[in-house]
DNA sequence: TTGAAAGCGATACCAT
DNA sequence: ATGGTATCGCTTTCAA
């Protein structure tokens, strides 16, 4: 391998100093048109390139940004990403990107996370305990939650306001009225299901429903046909499912129609959550809740901005509402 | 802020000298059980995590692989993200996620890049310079290319083999008594697109076929939709279309079904390439050819490590071979 | 404006 | 097996 370039070498060649060097590409002003000139010149011709590890180790800054995602494979994902590395890349930050295994706590990445101290660290749509939250406090790496948030925690957190998001949806069902609605869960224990479901179901309480269907899913397409299609299959079947995420609702549509030859929205109305891109395809044209991606992309990296200027200001958590998207999955609206 | 902890912090706690400390946490075995142990105690009562800068900065090793993704939007990518970040997972790697914006060269991004002096770089559906390439040789940085592939050039590749791909697509449709046979292109310049329709091109013609019709499209969902109205809404209406992308074909049958009432694969069949999780489902039942992925990833990996063992090795081409995947949007087969 | 020198927090070589 | 010390490539005082 070619030898190493260093500030050194640039020096050298320039005949100045290794600290105006120094200077000249932590763009510092007060240096000499010429001298400036000289070393972007020297640099050039080695191919000098600074080193962001070394930098780091004196500035005790990083500028990386550690991002956890929990499951990219669900194509809502993919979208929160790339709108961070957008706006990192406007932020001149880089992205440390971990994944958590499949069932592993984010706990047990952590320390991989802490020894590359980066700056901030955002988890999407994953736990951390609250003892954790408290060790990156005290190491000063603000921590924000993205989709899913700890109550009485040191842990900051942007959410869409699910609760809100299920009580719409309960509405929509009734007013364009709809008989028998049936819920088709996320994984239990997750905020981002509890709370759809809990402003689901006391909207519908609230309304003067007492009981109604209900299967257990895992958010993924598979198990929105699976549940679909045991609901469809009763004899006393709903008129309505409300799916707790989008791609359960497509696997629903999909079960209603080629398992068992039902029309949506005629013979029953299916309702989602999310908007991912798929939804407004001529296929599905998906009646759904949208998280507001970009609102709450803007609203951690505010929040994110905050606690780097001042990290021991108290925890905050910041809902942004979910939007109703009328396409043509429900019938009667 | 706390104040940050460092093996001298801990040295001085379990009343060992700096190095001691520094061995323990490099794995070293010639240390006693009981230095090792109270080493452990302090640093654990002390909240101590080693850091990585400050190691890398010894070690001339970051540890940190650089990976650049071109479109996360498109499903196929993230899940070849997930493959690559859990592998390096398990090789206790760790993943410096960079995005080209659109219509941008990595170029732009190389000397971020290179500041953060990642061990290897990869480069997924985007091209890179021979300059570029070239610097990082000389910078001792490993670069691999996955899905794109620059002929002479220094930069190793992992590709699938697209143009025995087309091939087989125009095999399997000419054998199953298409006449009028239609392709819709990715984006020209592409060698993903150039490669697949050259392979479908020359076994069209070595069968005896001589014209065809053809629309540009860019892989995207809209563009394979829009294109497919244009081809299914002409007189000589095809009975065939090839497109370059899942993501097309998926719009494409859309097209035919919602946008003018016809049945895949009755009236018209649609054959895809890339083989993404929704090309399963009941909806579209997709006939494609599988880019395999796990394998894809297992030879970059390969390649990157033969490249960090022997950097001046020359450079190499690494093609995978498609798998056809029959499912149900072809008639006659 | 410029240069000299002291860190930053590890690793690794050299003694012991 | 352990400790002392030079070193990695920068940034950042402090003097000049």
């Amino acid at each position: 391998m070619a030898k190493r370039v260093t500030s050194i070498d640039v020096a050298t060649l320039a005949g100045v100093s290794q600290s105006t060097v120094s200077r000249v590409f932590s763009d510092m002003d007060n240096i000499s048109p010429e001298k400036r000139r000289r070393v972007l010149d020297a640099a050039n011709k080695l191919g000098y390139i600074p080193n962001a590890i070394a930098r780091s180790l004196t500035t005790q800054r990083t500028n990386i940004i550690g991002i956890v995602m929990a499951n990219l494979t669900s194509p809502f994902y993919p979208y929160v990403l790339e709108k961070f590395l957008q706006r990192f890349r406007e932020m001149e930050k880089q992205t440390l990107l971990f994944t958590s295994a499949p069932n592993q706590d984010v706990d047990d990445i952590m320390p991989h996370i802490m020894q590359h101290r980066v700056d901030a660290l955002i988890i999407t749509s994953a736990m951390l305990s609250t003892e954790m939250a408290d060790k990156c406090l005290r190491y000063g790496i603000p921590v924000i939650l993205f989709n899913r948030y700890i109550l009485n925690s040191n842990a900051n957190a942007v959410c869409t306001d699910n609760v809100e998001g299920g009580r719409i949806i309960a509405n929509l069902l009734l007013d364009s009225g709809h008989q028998n609605i049936a819920y088709i869960s996320g994984q239990p224990n997750v905020s981002t299901n509890t709370d759809r479901e809990k402003g689901f179901s006391d909207r519908m309480r609230e309304r003067g429903m007492t009981e109604w269907l209900r299967e257990e899913g895992d958010f993924f397409y598979q198990s929105g046909y699976d549940a679909a299609l045991r609901l469809l299959s009763r004899p006393d079947r709903p008129d309505a499912i409300f799916c707790a995420s989008d791609n359960m609702a497509l696997g629903a549509i999909d079960a209603a129609r080629y398992g068992l030859g039902l029309r949506v929205p005629d013979d029953v109305s299916i309702v989602g959550f999310d908007d991912m891109p798929m939804a407004a395809w001529p296929a599905y044209q998906l009646t759904t809740v949208a998280q507001q991606v970009d609102l709450m992309v803007e609203a951690t990296i505010e929040l994110m901005l905050e606690k780097l200027e001042d990290p021991d200001s108290r925890p905050i958590l910041r809902l942004i509402p979910g939007r109703l998207v009328l396409r043509n999955s429900v019938r009667g609206v």
